[in-house]
DNA sequence: CCGCGCAAAATCGTATACGATCTGTGGTGA
DNA sequence: TCACCACAGATCGTATACGATTTTGCGCGG
């Protein structure tokens, strides 16, 4: 889908494109979502056009286009006639993000299996090693940014587009909804790993389709129920 | 999403919003799907700004929206200066939606099942009936109208909105790409209508989730291969 | 006859302007 | 004191205008 896509996903590995788009609009939409991302637009707070435009050196019509941009991909809520605010860390819409998440990358893990390589293979292993190096002295961020690199190289044989496409929308979705999972569940970071250990060890006893698929949906699934139980645990009626 | 975006999702069966949705650039959407649904755009052609403009009696600034929301919708591919042209029946392309579309609706099937009434299930059986009915003088779109309903039954309760969105998406889009599968593969029905039965035994017996996701996915799976058998029998290298 | 380059037409991208709608505030009457 | 209404400010939605980019067609030279 990316390649269908006038503008390609931000934070897709294979988007490297600079941050000249030669497109106001494009860069509009790059510094909205950074500026979410990073925190600089707090959940809640509105998005004036005028105000943005100002603040970006350029007119109203670019920003609206970012901002209808940022409505489709769920990072704004947005009211006719009243304008944009940024998506709260609604814990609902973090279970339907990280629910959908868990069955797309889940799907694309399973159907890039075969086509992995070995020295894919051994780079992922290498990746799960600096995660699991990291254990010790916990760092978040970088924890994250390991997970995400882990994943994607189990995906650079994507088969469908569309869903590679689903798979960065979620990513880019979670990493706008609070800066790192694991910031706020340490605890679930060495099952992770240890899960993704078995994850390569399926992917390279070439095991069946649903085997992968399931593994990967419950890695996810699993890092959800983490964070539901962490955050609230009074939640049982 | 639905209840996140501004729009909400032409086809989408809680959507029955008149086509007054008091904003030209949401008429421009809607009169745009509907054209290229119903075919008066062609696949290939090219939809020029001030000319839907004219057409719908409102400026260029609502209709350039609307066409950067079928973008996103993968209904339309954008070339930037260049302008927008109707997305194709690429097989590639077919396959792409048909496989994620299997996904999630295997997925929102699977979820929804236990909370299926049984009032419902019977309203399912109807449609069916209806639908095998139909088998002995074949109508497509009908038939096709009937799938709709058939599986927009079995989402009655749905979870995830973001899948549902998806599900609607795929729908959408099928409807673009060709007015109807079963107009191109007949023979697929009588199949489609026995599987049909199959699923809806499936969740009266409250099959376990993963069963039920499979049988949706297989179900849908099944209609693409039929289809890609027909359309390209010379397609074994 | 064919390729190349330039100019004109078509079309999009962005800026600015104005009307429409919503939100909040202050005042008035009960 | 409270409810209600009117008005003003803020913000968005759309129209129009103009500059930027691409495409196309024509003429020229080979």
């Amino acid at each position: 889908m990316s390649t269908l896509r006038g503008a390609a996903p931000v934070g897709a590995p294979d988007a490297v494109a600079p941050a000249e788009s030669h497109s106001k609009a494009d860069r509009a939409y790059q510094a909205l979502i950074e500026g979410i991302q990073q925190g600089r637009f707090a959940p809640g707070s509105r998005l004036v056009l005028a105000q943005l435009a100002d603040e970006l050196g350029m007119s109203v019509v670019p920003v609206r286009e970012a901002i209808r941009r940022l409505q489709h991909d769920d990072l704004v809520s947005y009211e006719r006639n009243v304008g944009a605010t940024v998506v709260g860390v609604d814990p609902e819409e973090y279970r339907y993000t990280m629910e959908t998440l868990a069955l797309v990358e889940g799907f694309s893990t399973a159907q890039c299996a075969p086509l992995v390589t070995a020295a894919e293979l051994e780079r992922a292993r290498d990746i799960n090693a600096r995660m699991r190096a990291l254990l010790d002295d916990f760092d978040p961020v970088e924890f994250t940014a390991l997970n995400k690199e882990f994943h994607s190289t189990l995906f650079e044989h994507h088969q469908n587009p569309h869903i590679l496409d689903l798979v960065h929308r979620g990513w880019n979705r979670l990493t706008a909804l609070r800066s790192s999972t694991f910031a706020h569940v340490p605890g679930r970071a060495p099952q992770s790993v240890a899960e993704h250990d078995q994850l390569l060890d399926l992917i390279a006893a070439g095991a069946p389709f649903q085997d992968i698929e399931a593994a990967a949906r419950q890695h996810r699934a699993n890092t959800l129920t983490a964070y539901m139980d962490t955050m609230a645990p009074a939640d049982q009626h």
